[in-house]
DNA sequence: TTGTTATATTGCAATATTACGATAATAAAT
DNA sequence: ATTTATTATCGTAATATTGCAATATAACAA
């Protein structure tokens, strides 16, 4: 069918698939690690440093966005993104919890 | 296109991308979750816990045993299934790597 | 053997994702 | 006002993912 049946799961369940789902992209992974390596916000030359298409990175940043992993900041003409912090802790929170309640009780 | 570019991208970005998109199904994280809730390895009782057909079930064990977090024991006409620890050690510390190099050196 | 139970595989329909050309929108520069 | 530069949106083609019915496979039971 090609529609997640997310009724059925926790909203939990849900809302870590929706945060890893926004990470399962190496082009996303790409513009967090290249965003990140900057020392203040940084405008997009993410489409000359990563081998894609404007509209599809604008599209990759939209992703981001909605998930609160990064914020745009308008300047000029140009947009300045950085790593929302807050934000990006409070994910990080989320998938060490899984990741280590999940490993304990383990065969 | 529908294709997503990896040669463009590090192995490392493609890598922990494929991780991502394996956890990134509630499914998968319910199927993890249960699986780890029991003691000892357990059986396919997981089609009744989760409200998914048998053999979607069965796909997403596939593609989880295909990332190396579950593995399968052949026990009778039943397949018990338990966490691969060792592995999600490994993705575990793959994951905080990365959330935490890329959360420094922000704006 | 025949039947039963447990799991895997196949095939297919429906929806989602990825990518990009074309175009729009916005702001600075001339 | 016109041009130029930067980013966003729309439309669309191609591929990927999800889900399940039908079927296959494998192991035990009668």
């Amino acid at each position: 069918m090609g529609l997640t049946k997310s009724h059925i799961f926790t909203e939990d369940q849900n809302t870590l698939a929706d945060i890893f789902r926004t990470l399962a992209h190496p082009g996303r992974i790409a513009i967090l690690q290249h965003i990140s390596k900057q020392q203040g916000c940084i405008c997009n030359d993410i489409v000359e440093e990563i081998g894609l298409a404007q509209p599809t990175i604008s599209q990759h940043l939209k992703e981001l966005k909605h998930m609160g992993l990064i914020e745009g900041e308008i300047s000029g003409k140009k947009v300045c993104y950085c790593i929302n912090t807050a934000r990006w802790t409070e994910i990080q929170a989320l998938i060490n919890n899984f990741l280590l309640r999940t490993e304990s009780n383990c065969c």
